[in-house]
DNA sequence: TTATTATTTTTGGCAAACCAAAAAGATAAT
DNA sequence: ATTATCTTTTTGGTTTGCCAAAAATAATAA
């Protein structure tokens, strides 16, 4: 088995065990790499021999010990390339990802020793999510979308995942702006509309306009 | 077929092309591409049927216009990887060349601008070999081999051309590194080695030795 | 529980990239 | 010019990663 399509699988069944169940169906991950089911039992079979996965039939896969360090391995690398591709050489947010899917493939430890480095050991990527350490550890992060924050709550903005003007101008209208400290009042359950308190004043956003925001809990 | 086979191709085409003939035979590309000739005369009509090579039986192989288009942007893309590790991460110029051979496939016009960019428009990579510009235009420079270089000259090492790690590793030790100045002592008569002066030492090299280094006349 | 639907697995097939061995063609040596 | 040698091509076969269609199994709904 190639080394890449073995990245790949192993990538894809890290992403989808993390969360819900650790163990995951033909059928999410043949959605999720763009093959049919029948691609995945053969791939899945394989992976088991590899001892990289336990895969039992007509229930799922889930990862080995060695199967997960390596995926750790494969986020890492991910990971680091995207925050140097926006760093290092400002691409952004939205760029890096296409362009990380490739080059974390490329398997050589001094590179992502370097990398990493020069960009002073970061624990999160451009969009908030943690980089496993050499040793897979990853440290938690307390950086959520505020579409998936709790009411009674308070949260501090750190970024935003849409960069249009128009956004950004919503946003200054209303104070939501980076480090702004908000608290969340109500959740409305129709539209799920979010209610808040930002300097003082009462906001309400829209649920699309949460989706974008990025914010850290207090 | 699939497009890192064609980009290996294509750049080792060219690669046999430019100095010697540039009609490369099944032979040549079998042995730099570790392939048997057999796999060579199917690659071979593939490409020519994709019109980057002009392929003739039993004759041999040489690019298209377009053909060479591609492979100069391989080219360049090598080199200003090879030129980034070297220069941002601070690898050594005997590591870069095979991790620019994976990093050389990753198609995105955008991220070899901004590489290019961050290192000023180079027009030599570590090894001295010209980078290739966004059209395909390679600076010409004036250096020559040292087995054409004459006795009782002085030199500066611009680079080499074989670019094995072996290879590499003794010009190290002879401290043969780009920009060295040596001085050109004697020619043996018999065998063509030369005798020259680096860093006040003595060192004799074989012609062969002599045929894989560029040096820039002073 | 039985029918319907969804998922999983099996089976047979395909294209890419390779190899080994044999046949054909070109080159060089005497 | 006629071997001998080297190179190229052909032929048949392998493995990898995929698909389509059908069969088997599991999950869900009536």
């Amino acid at each position: 088995m190639q080394s890449e399509t073995i990245e790949n699988y192993l990538k894809t069944i890290y992403h989808l065990s993390t969360g819900n169940s650790s163990v995951v169906s033909n059928k999410q991950l043949a959605d999720k790499l763009n093959v049919i089911p029948a691609t995945v039992t053969e791939a899945v079979k394989k992976l088991h021999e590899l001892k990289l996965v336990v895969y039992e039939k007509s229930y799922g896969t889930r990862l080995t010990s060695s199967g997960s360090k390596m995926a750790l391995s494969i986020v890492r690398r991910h990971r680091i390339w995207e925050t140097y591709l926006a760093k290092e050489l400002g691409f952004g947010w939205d760029e890096v990802h296409q362009i990380a899917e490739e080059l974390e493939h490329i398997k050589n430890d001094k590179l992502i020793k370097k990398l990493s480095e020069k960009l002073g050991h970061p624990n999160f990527d451009p969009h908030g999510d943690p980089i496993p350490d050499e040793k897979g550890k990853i440290q938690k992060s307390n950086f959520i979308k505020l579409s998936e924050a709790k009411t009674k709550s308070n949260y501090k903005v750190m970024g935003v995942t849409d960069h249009s003007t128009s956004f950004l101008k919503y946003l200054e209208k209303h104070r939501l702006i980076i480090g702004a400290i908000i608290s969340l009042k109500n959740i409305e359950e129709f539209d799920h509309s979010i209610l808040l308190m930002c300097e003082k004043k009462e906001v309400s956003i829209s649920p699309k306009v949460a989706e974008s925001i990025i914010v850290e809990t207090l």
